[in-house]
DNA sequence: CGCCCCGATGACAACGTTGTCTGGTTCCGG
DNA sequence: CCGGAACCAGACAACGTTGTCATCGGGGCG
């Protein structure tokens, strides 16, 4: 800036007056002002700037499981689009489901002084969170509860949404229906787990420890648990998947068999219609998710400051007659 | 910092000592400030140690399509996972192919003075860059390369992708083979078509301009085209189609139709294996195009001066048996 | 002609840090 | 008992900006 200045013939003050459009210019003095910037490629430290207005940095941390998975990352797009209307920037973080990992990156973020975190949480502690919260640092979480802290929620109703499938199996006169979950240590699939019980309870299928499995995370751990459901006096005639890596380790498993169990999803995915038969899914929308935080984390940097909201959205089952399929 | 130090009892300066593990604080004094760190919550701002460190700030800007895109998230994620290694974060944009908001973006991540930009490229000018570039910025392309800037360029082999999927229709017995791909402005597509076009000279198919369809965007569009291509007096036997866009439109369109042509997709796509008939893909790794494009990036902050480079990745036909299906 | 006001510009401090240098103990060896 | 190292701690400036206030002409008005 001071190389400007003295190109121009003017104080650094000048330079900044112009910079930031400022009234009260000579417009001659303007113009030699601009033509210097343009000459030295001159471009201002919005570091240095918002250190001296206080201001905010412009910036969002958002801290996820892994950018790379589909689901997430139509999240991240989500927040991008509202976060672009507002004029901020996105900063990204994987924490890989390790929750030292997801400390760390949000004390990173915020020592760069973020404006704001969403967290899709890893772990069940967030009491170090609590000095930032305090400091008027927004968290908004996100698709899981947080550990030990009360803060604004956004969640998908898991509950419900599995409750339905089970219904939708049910209605089709299945009476044997095995469940698919997550390890019982994630909110999600605690929550779906709890979801298909109700829904056992409530269309009448008679729920059973020995169809639910929990916690496989490999395709060969998921076939070798499917063949245990499917076999034995009483083999389950109908699946409930957990959520679509499961879901998809499903079909592998399947495929090529000749009578297959009917199956229902948690989680849509791409092609899931194109699929022979095709699948039936518990949908839910992570560009919703995302765009329901961002906006909640921007009421809140607008100075929103009733309690701490708790947003479930809904479910919708999407039939697609997989269920249809008996074996 | 200055409340800790009067907390503490001492001045600022050994505050910043004990942040920053310097030798020569007494212990019992250390400890006195860590006390009061604690107690208030202090956390440094990265953006002022920065500034007076003259250090860099520990960013990368990633500028790419749409991060809610798989391809480009799992690039993202493999940008990040470099980046990690080096302590550094991750800010991303998408440009929605839109050249201004390319541009808009990678002046905003250079104004927060990033350590370097990786681009996906949306247009064909980069001009703006070039003052960045001389100031030091060092900036990777990605996927496609820049409209007039000369810089290091990491791409796909687009050209022999295509010629292997149209050497390994015709090795089946295809002679009549359809071309789908993008608008022929996008650097990839008119790559991709061009790859077709010598396949077909490579592999004695006739090519000819009634079988080649660039441009849609739509399922709609894709399934009209497919309808031209599959009619008249010499129908297509077989189809390639320009990215996974397009193959999935194209199955959409397909879906359920008794005689389908054969069909190999640029991009490969999860579950394209489980389909039936199962789809043959030419494959690329997003993952290895981020990884390189981000180990590119760091030789250069790491002052590797060497001209720029562009780095052409194999690409890998991964037969699934659509091949196979005549009509 | 003198006054005041306004438009244009600059000097200086401050944002939250850290590098440099200096001041003050303590303790050891001579 | 003194010189000087070793050790601690603080004062001050600086990073690149911008807010505040002061300065300096010139023109309009009484």
């Amino acid at each position: 800036m001071s190389d400007v200045a003295r190109l121009a013939g003017v104080s650094i003050k000048t330079v900044s007056r112009v910079v930031n459009d400022e009234a009260g210019v000579h417009p001659a003095t303007a113009e030699r002002v601009l033509a210097a910037i343009e000459r030295l490629g001159f471009r201002r430290n919005l570091s240095a700037r918002n250190l001296r207005r206080g201001s905010s940095t412009g910036t969002l941390g958002v801290i996820l499981e892994d950018v790379g998975n589909p689901f997430y990352s139509v999240l991240t797009r989500a927040v991008e689009e509202v976060a672009r209307t507002q004029g901020r920037q996105v900063l990204t973080g994987s924490s890989d489901e390790d929750p030292g990992r997801e400390r760390e990156l949000a004390l990173e973020f915020c020592a760069r002084r973020v404006d704001g975190l969403i967290v899709v949480p890893a772990g069940m502690q967030h009491g170090y969170l609590v000095p930032e919260m305090q400091a008027g640092m927004p968290v908004v979480f996100v698709d899981r509860p947080a550990g030990d802290v009360v803060a604004d929620t956004v969640l998908v109703d898991n509950i419900g949404g599995t409750a339905d499938a089970v219904k939708h199996l049910a209605a089709q006169g299945h009476q044997r229906i095995a469940f698919f979950g997550d390890a019982p240590d994630i909110f999600t699939a605690s929550e779906r787990l709890r979801g298909f019980r109700e829904g056992c309870a409530r269309s009448g299928v008679r729920y059973g420890e020995d169809l639910v499995f929990m916690g496989p995370h490999t395709e060969a751990g998921v076939a070798e648990l499917l063949e245990r459901a499917l076999g034995g006096p009483e083999p389950a005639t109908a699946v409930v998947s957990g959520n679509n890596r499961i879901t998809v380790h499903m079909l592998r498993a399947l495929y090529g068999r000749p009578a297959r169990p009917a199956l229902v999803g948690f989680d849509d995915f791409e092609l899931a219609d194109l699929l022979n038969p095709p699948i039936s899914v518990v949908q839910h929308d992570a560009s919703m998710l995302g765009r329901a935080a961002a906006e909640l984390l921007f009421a809140r940097l607008e100075g929103d400051s009733s309690p701490p909201r708790r947003v479930v959205l809904p479910t919708r089952l999407v039939a697609r007659g997989s269920g249809e399929v008996h074996p």
